[in-house]
DNA sequence: GTAACCGGTAACCATTAGTTAACCGATAAC
DNA sequence: GTTATCGGTTAACTAATGGTTACCGGTTAC
């Protein structure tokens, strides 16, 4: 993976940048998909696997996000020649980028819950 | 600001916690206003100003979300005796930590664009 | 033969998100 | 007296999101 720069921009730059990253990772379901891809690099992630992890998602939906996030690279989809067949989903170079995002949305999300309890 | 404590958590508990901090700061809006707060955080912020400078935003949205943020702790609303009367909104010590999350979209954002050029 | 698993798709529907335009009272500027 | 500004609200609408159910062909296990 190559190095991020660190790049300056204006306070209008910075937010056509988030607006930019929201179209693409925005949503329900994207960055949970993401994160449980990228906690599950070295496994074989079949659809059906990843429905019964990212908890609540319907083929359908799953389905949709997971061909948004192919045609944006961030993931991969390959057809196994298993009986029966399979489908593995897998991160590519470039949707290991996602993680520092997932992390902060992660932090975040812990610390939210303990700090409402 | 307290420094926020790293949490260990299981990849169902990320999930859960990425759910969760998309409640608060998911959609269209939040995380750009947000961010506009954070890069002017000594200036008044009128609704007038924060509209003219989140592009695109509706004074219906704009009206909505802050009033979200508020519900959450994350902005405070005070209305100043002017003439005529303003508006004036504000981060929270609170809303300061949801700037790692806005940071890495902006990073993320900005490389995207670099990427697909 | 029947049931179950895999990776979906199709049709239908309900809810949510977001847009547009008009309008409000109060005040100030011309 | 007219127009503009401020901080919104309201109504009417469309687009996007998301859920539910049923179903598909192919394959394997019983």
């Amino acid at each position: 993976m190559e190095t991020p720069i660190k790049r300056e921009a204006t306070c209008e730059q910075e937010l056509a940048a988030i607006r930019d990253s929201l179209e693409i990772l925005g949503g329900k379901w994207k960055l949970r998909i993401m994160r449980y891809l990228n906690n599950h690099i070295d496994e074989k992630n079949t659809f059906k696997k990843i429905q019964r992890e990212v908890e609540g998602i319907s083929a359908k939906m799953l389905s949709k996000e997971l061909r948004e996030l192919e045609i944006n690279l961030l993931v991969t989809r390959t057809v196994m020649e298993t009986r029966p067949i399979t489908v593995n989903y897998a991160m590519t170079e470039y949707g290991l980028s996602v993680f520092p995002v997932t992390e902060t949305l992660v932090d975040w999300g812990l610390n939210h819950r303990e700090k409402i309890k």
